[in-house]
DNA sequence: TTCAAAATAGGTAATTTTACCTATTGCAAT
DNA sequence: ATTGCAATAGGTAAAATTACCTATTTTGAA
């Protein structure tokens, strides 16, 4: 057994300064690591891992990435190497769609605001094959309007979706799409069924948190 | 002339790890700086500030604080010393009032994205009195959907459109703030009539275009 | 200290939205 | 051909929003 292994660690980070503070969290953390590589993109992340597949236990990992998302890396390693814990540490804006993650085997994820300490500690515990998930960001996605799955939208309630995301009524709706008030208020209504909320407004809010506008 | 007198940095961030970044970056770029004290939020810089009016040439300052925004140390800093220099590093999301900011005195702003040598190189010349900012920003700004003005809303106001952007109705939002859905009904119609709007839908629209959410 | 703005709250009537239903038509896949 | 969904539309009653007002208290700045 390799008990008194370093853990060794990549970081994906695209923010040069972020990426300074998580380097510097880690040297000073006393956490028993070493920092085999820095990636500030999907693309560099995923040949680093291809090229030394069994070289790194951790990834450190950033959600938004100029060429893709955290999610990406994710598969990619999980698929080279099911055991690779990846830890996810996720911006207040970043609004990552968690099941999925966990689904595709995320080990944890934490917020950027963590102190140094904070870290290192959710590091050595996932490393030591306990998951760690922060659970403010839990609980801000289960209050916020949530995604339980975004598809299953026809093109009709994406429309309609989009024009009350702009502000405009059924009334006003109806009129630009020549059908009924009474016919976009049952798109609405089914809308709202999907995503399992009952007012425009947390249908708009929704939108614009999964891109729909 | 104190020519080579070390520039003297308060330092206000709330995130813990993007300061160790900043203050790692600052150590690091050969800079001749000193990093007089570090400050989570506004109350914490304008406490620092007062008890220490000389002691400080330049404010490496951050938009969103939990208690406040940048711009309200930026006020405070430029009336107890008119030539501090206020430099702001803005994340991608902050979408900050940049002519007001600038009216108030702003020496610079650049982005979370800059490299620990480009933030050196921007801090020294705002020390030397050369203001800089960021091309990116101002462009980005001046695309995107701009609030004209987006002064004159109150704290409560902006308060009311946030929730109201969660999709709360006035009912919830009253119970949250314990006053009256009649007075949260007021400030959205003094909100719609500064918007000029007439639905929180549009209301909702107008804030998540303007960065309010 | 005085004045203006912000925050508070209410009345009333018109309008809109929402929930919970049913129902028809057309189209595409099995 | 039948099945199933998308799109269409309506009835009705309850709930919420909105417009247009007035009015009090608190607070901050001049």
């Amino acid at each position: 057994m390799k008990q008194k292994a370093k853990i060794r660690i990549l970081l994906v980070e695209d923010h040069p300064l972020y990426r300074v503070g998580l380097r510097m969290a880690l040297s000073y953390s006393g956490l028993e690591c070493e920092l085999k590589s820095e990636a500030e993109n999907v693309e560099q992340a995923l040949a680093y891992l291809e090229q030394h597949p069994d070289e790194v236990d951790l990834i450190l990992l950033d959600y938004f990435l100029p060429d893709g998302t955290g999610h990406d890396v994710l598969k990619v390693a999980k698929r080279i190497r099911p055991d690779m814990k990846v830890l996810l540490v996720s911006g207040e804006d970043d609004n990552p769609d968690l099941p999925a993650l966990m689904a595709d085997g995320l080990n944890g994820f934490v917020s950027k605001d963590i102190t140094p300490q904070g870290l290192s500690v959710v590091i050595l515990s996932i490393f030591q094959g306990k998951d760690f998930f922060d659970k403010d960001i839990m609980n801000a996605q289960k209050g916020g309007a949530m995604a339980p799955k975004l598809e299953a939208f026809s093109q009709r309630e994406i429309e309609i979706i989009r024009l009350c995301a702009l502000g405009k009524t059924s009334k006003q709706i109806a009129d630009e799409l020549f059908i009924s008030a009474r016919t976009v208020e049952s798109h609405k209504e089914k809308i709202f069924n999907k995503i399992g909320c009952d007012s425009t407004t947390e249908m708009v809010n929704y939108a614009f948190l999964n891109g729909l506008v």
